[in-house]
DNA sequence: CTGAAAGCGCTTACAG
DNA sequence: CTGAAAGCGCTTACAG
């Protein structure tokens, strides 16, 4: 019946529907200058015949590509963690761009921020894409200055507002979550912490870094901070460091699921009881953090609703919308058995 | 200097260097056609001027999106895993596209191997994609029929050849690792044992049936094979399940990581050591493979190469060339402290 | 409301 | 080797 011939275009639908090409592309696209017995005609013949706008076609003449530019950064597969972060971001993303017929255009990149930087200019440049989002934003990044000399491109950067000033930015709350965590440990009657952090180039870690070092010093707390990569090896040694140490914490927080795993297994080697002589706390509440034992307190943060606000502010970008700073949704503490009220010795 | 002007086309090359736009075109394209001369003069402005092809414009006149299309299945988050699987083939088959300028159009579909199909068959319509890679292909998954119905469109499989037959195929050798793994147990002495699948609707998990239904009817070794989500709820139930059958087996082979570390877990909070009164395999090697104590025994598979290969098959389907069913690489036994000799009693 | 025409930026036979 | 011209499929002022 339908069967699809080669390639249907609108021309071949003018001629079956006995109207002029215009016409076709009025109806089509819901726009005035046809009546509405042509309309109907058209649409019906258009659907019988199994047409689609090309894709290409309707690019070059309206100048929408309808995609959005990701590029992910794998480069150093140190810090990039499990991808998790990124594809529940795509995820949130995909289904808000779904509504509107927008695709996303990938790409991965090896090369760091700078080699990024190549595969966005190239975009720009070719107009293959209608905007862009920047994810893994680091102090200093040359996507910054790269998106500040090109103000034609549209571009998101989910980043801490702390850095990206003036671009459009989807900001974290991460100050407050560390902020969140130190209370947390505070209530329970910790009062000498540690935290494994992550990388100091990122952008997040210092402001982790700084809200969990405001939040102790507003509380009287002492706090020991150790910066590593996003690996088990480096949680593991960094948290062998904090139990040697002279002043033992009685609480360590780790800046991602993969090291607060690895310093709960160290813990357990060392024949260090969690919860009961140490607490451990992971940010990124993940499935792992329920495959251990004990259970993971964790600082749980809904990475899809960041995907789909950043899809819609890139739509509205796209439109032609003056974007700002906007937050992400707070994140919530899920309480598990890893942290306990500190033992009085 | 470059200040890149709004947008810079073939005609203003061709004005600044004083010849025609097929000239340029010529030139740039390093088609035949043009003096060296002519060639050199064109190369040089056009690079001053900070030309770039239009990404629209080109795909319409010669019929190439440049770009891959994939849609990933995140309907079901319960067989979905951890998304690591999709990223590291993404990003091997990035770095393949990437020397043939081609980019990755990727949507999430909520709605499983159905809603897929709409994404695909849109793109074939629109000549959205030059070419399709399907992942995570089901058993009767309706990809397959689709694909068969559109022969002119160009796709890629990832499956187990048994079920895509005559369609382009990368196939995964899941039968042999099941038998590997078997032989692995059955070296260190271990009789009786078990599985811990995925869902039976996967064709994979079928193909991994049948390779330790096979393997041990020829080494005389009894299995128990239980099948559910890969998820640590799930893990953790079929391990009781297990652990509290009459013939309690001495090893247990999961599908995924998730459910590797469900078991272990559940086996220490019973009591049950590892690897001492019980073996633990995990497929998957990921690094919560390495987080726990004891170390998962896993079988290690090189997605990435998959992705490179996907990619490489993709690229020679797009160049016209025929390409069949190819087999992945081999999988690697990653031997760690979760197996050991079983105990005589 | 409707049709003929030009244009989006590039490629590619086709005559000079 | 080089230029003028048509075409890819769609959109959009512009005259009827």
């Amino acid at each position: 019946m339908t069967t699809p011939k080669s390639t249907i275009t609108i021309t071949d639908v003018a001629k079956a529907a006995g109207v002029s090409k215009s016409a076709v592309s009025y109806a089509l696209n819901g726009k005035p200058g046809v009546s509405d017995d042509t309309r109907a005609k058209v649409l019906d013949v258009a659907r019988a015949m199994g047409w689609r706008p090309n894709s290409a076609a309707k690019s070059l003449s309206d100048a929408h590509t309808r995609s959005i530019g990701v590029v992910l950064l794998v480069a150093d597969a140190e810090n990039f963690g499990s991808g998790a972060y990124e594809m529940d971001c795509l995820a949130g993303l995909s289904k808000v761009l779904d509504s509107r017929d927008y695709s996303i255009t990938l790409r991965m990149s090896a090369g760091g921020a700078k080699a990024a930087c190549r595969i966005h200019e190239d975009w720009i440049a070719s107009g293959k894409v209608d905007a862009h989002l920047v994810l893994n934003v680091a102090l200093g990044d040359p996507r910054m200055a790269l998106f500040r000399s090109h103000p034609e491109a549209k571009a998101l950067f989910v980043a801490p507002r702390e850095i990206s000033g003036g671009l459009p930015t989807l900001y974290s709350s991460d100050s407050d979550g560390s902020r969140l965590l130190v209370r947390h440990l505070h209530d329970l009657g910790h009062r000498t912490i540690a935290r494994i952090a992550g990388p100091e180039e990122y952008a997040h870690t210092l402001v982790r870094d700084r809200g969990a070092a405001d939040e102790c010093a507003r509380l009287g707390m002492r706090c020991t901070t150790l910066h590593g990569p996003y690996l088990a090896s480096a949680g593991a040694q960094l948290c062998d460091t904090l139990l040697d140490f002279g002043e033992r914490p009685t609480a360590i927080i780790c800046d991602t699921d993969v090291t607060a795993v690895a310093a709960l297994r160290t813990a357990a080697a060392r024949g260090v009881r969690v919860p009961e002589d140490l607490s451990v706390i992971s940010w990124d509440d993940s499935p792992s953090c329920l495959s251990t034992l004990p259970e993971l307190t964790s600082l749980h943060c809904d990475v899809k609703a960041i995907g789909r606000k950043a899809g819609e502010m890139l739509l509205r970008l796209i439109d032609g919308e003056s974007v700002e700073a906007e937050p992400e949704d707070p994140y919530t503490l899920m309480v598990r058995s890893s942290t306990a009220p500190v033992l009085v010795p």
